[in-house]
DNA sequence: GTGGTCTAGACCACC
DNA sequence: GTGGTCTAGACCACG
């Protein structure tokens, strides 16, 4: 459900957040829905359960998640319209990402290339 | 002639690698080149020489750069080989942005616009 | 488990390279391995930090170490496959060292006597 | 006559300075006999006309070349003598070399093999 | 605790 | 002037 690209310059804890985002924002994960378990996520990810809590914890903080003692996280009310803050930065990313890959020679055609590759590899 | 973004999370030194990589792919860089000296490269990125210095050191462990003792740096025979796999990696770096930016809920219509407007700042 | 020739015209972290891969090659350190960590090897070693983590970190672009962020760092899988190159590359400069000295005029047999000598100092 | 290294850590001007006295120590080069020019040598070697000074200066500090004011270079009577001196080190830096070659994993049959092609390169 | 990055400054060797 | 190595110390991010 979730990926990590692990020699990322990118936290994995920044990935997971916005791994979790996405599932939001693609309706895979709707309000009021339980969120996997930290430690099955962990599991999952290979990744210290530390790392997932403390990603678990600033969504909390961001009003994305909500926490009921004992009971694990749900979605809260909030996070469709939060997510769109995180679209948003998933957008100014890929623009950050666009413009290396500019810099480092690549043609706008290769760019092309890049994108019609990956809707390919989502079939 | 390149330009650093200090508030990414890519580290200095590789940005200075990649854009050193994409001077030699665009041809702005040919082979039997004196690439710029350390130094100068340093004050003109206003970083320390010693990154510019690693950044040099480790295009020469690729055999990218090639170095003469006293004289200064020049761009390899095989720069332009090796160039084509930095291009490579620079496709497969995009495509793991355009991946990430896909898992965090962006559509490909984003994607699209994402591109549209890079091509426009170039201008 | 290392040692090193501060008086070598080849650099430390060139030293510590090689060490460590002649571990992996000696079969004191297979893949899957957590390594040494870079602060101990440090003390160990008597050089500063820095020294190490940079042989470690080329050792990484090489991919002959993994590493885990805040965990430490751990021989590849490719690693005995490296270590091949390694031990091509340590036969490549012991053949330099061989013509430069027969270069210098030493006979072979001044060249036998090395050999024999440095056999007996290991036992 | 002779060869560099240039990817070697040794300096450039040890190399020539090695390199001749090797072609003293095996009788290529006579006591009373020329030596090649600063000049002749740089462009030959292609290094910088310094460089090659700096070790010919070297050498008649050691007393193995003499200079004849506006007529060049020339082997000393003393040189064959201080030659040996030359040979001990070589046999030093050799024996370094094995002990590295050793630590880096090489087995001794690895090197007998080395100085086995060695010796047929030579023909 | 782990590794990683960057800065600063000293020193060396070579051209 | 060039590149190269090493030290020192600060700071960050991660577990």
């Amino acid at each position: 459900m979730l990926s990590l690209d692990v020699s990322s310059p990118v936290p994995l804890n920044e990935q997971i957040k916005a791994g979790l985002r996405g599932l939001v924002a693609k309706g895979l994960l709707k309000p009021g829905d339980q969120a996997p378990s930290v430690r099955s996520l962990a599991v999952q990810l290979k990744v210290n359960p530390n790392t997932v809590a403390r990603a678990f914890r600033e969504l909390v903080l961001e009003g994305f998640f909500e926490t009921r003692r004992g009971d694990g996280s749900y979605v809260s009310e909030e996070a469709l319209k939060r997510s769109r803050h995180g679209l948003a930065s998933a957008g100014r990313r890929l623009g950050d990402a666009l413009r290396a890959a500019r810099r480092e020679g690549l043609g706008w055609s290769d760019v092309e290339k890049a994108v019609r590759q990956a809707r390919e590899e989502e079939r």
